[in-house]
DNA sequence: CTTTTAATAGACATAAATGTCCATTATTGA
DNA sequence: TCAATAATGGACATTTATGTCTATTAAAAG
């Protein structure tokens, strides 16, 4: 079991790591990235739909189409592919079940909550798909155009 | 959304810190645990039956009885009561998929999701019931018998 | 224009988490 | 022994997350 993440943004972020490691500059198409990454590939199409929506790929159909990095690995943060898949932290929410809980007025738990939470959005804030580069084997996207 | 307690490890916290801040030598039946925390009664005796097992509460049965901490609240760190409900990181498992990910062959992922979990885990074994009392104002057990 | 490729949309299926209900068992006090 | 209290166990219901399938739409290449 994994806290922090659910398996959707798992499966974002290794679509997206996956992506900048084996394909910077191309695109590749559902299919390859479902079978480089791993991920099941009809559930996969629409993760990557949400990342397009989010601004974070870019889609285009027919032969030689597929998806793409929308910018630079170095400006997509973990924290924006998390949130294309509302996997972010909420800010405002109480654990304790309170309606108003903020520093002010803290539940039991807020100050300590408080304290792992931004943990978590330090990392997903400072850490981009950048870092990630270099860290797959390569050659895989010519393995796979191999097979086929 | 909550990306590291699920609704039944908030529960869990919830009624600890609940019992040790309104009742940290008497026992509190399930009902008023229920109604003091928040949390839904039939649920709530449920995830009560999970932290008796896991030894953090007593139960007694019968006029008199409800569930009481097994010991002391500096003693019950919120990884005890995270693993009594398996909402505790799992140590062996790797977000990109791999069968076998160490720091001797990591995914891309790893190195940095090991930092964040421990940050995760660190938070939970060195925060105890303890630091939550005083936390929460005072006399809602009163005020709740006084209403039955 | 036709064929092939590939994303998109939405229906559907399954599994897991959450929530409710009720019968049973154990304990206490009268 | 009886009545009331309260935990326990297990069935069931609902919701959310995850996973699969198919038809449609858009683009490219001959």
């Amino acid at each position: 079991m994994h806290p922090f993440l659910s398996q959707t943004s798992e499966y974002a972020l290794r679509a997206m790591v996956w992506l900048v490691n084996e394909s910077p500059d191309a695109s590749v198409c559902a299919k390859d990235l479902s079978r480089g990454s791993g991920v099941p590939s009809h559930y996969l199409s629409k993760v990557l739909r949400r990342l397009v929506l989010a601004d974070l790929l870019v889609s285009r159909k027919g032969l030689g189409g597929g998806f793409a990095l929308a910018r630079n690995p170095s400006e997509i943060p973990f924290s924006d592919i998390l949130k294309a898949v509302d996997a972010y932290p909420d800010l405002n929410r109480c654990a304790f079940g309170w309606g108003a809980c903020n520093s002010e007025h803290p539940c039991p738990l807020h100050d300590s909550l408080v304290g792992v939470a931004d943990d978590f959005r330090e990392w997903a804030d400072s850490t981009n798909l950048q870092d990630t580069v270099g860290k797959l084997p390569v050659g895989v996207i010519k393995k796979l155009h191999a097979d086929s």
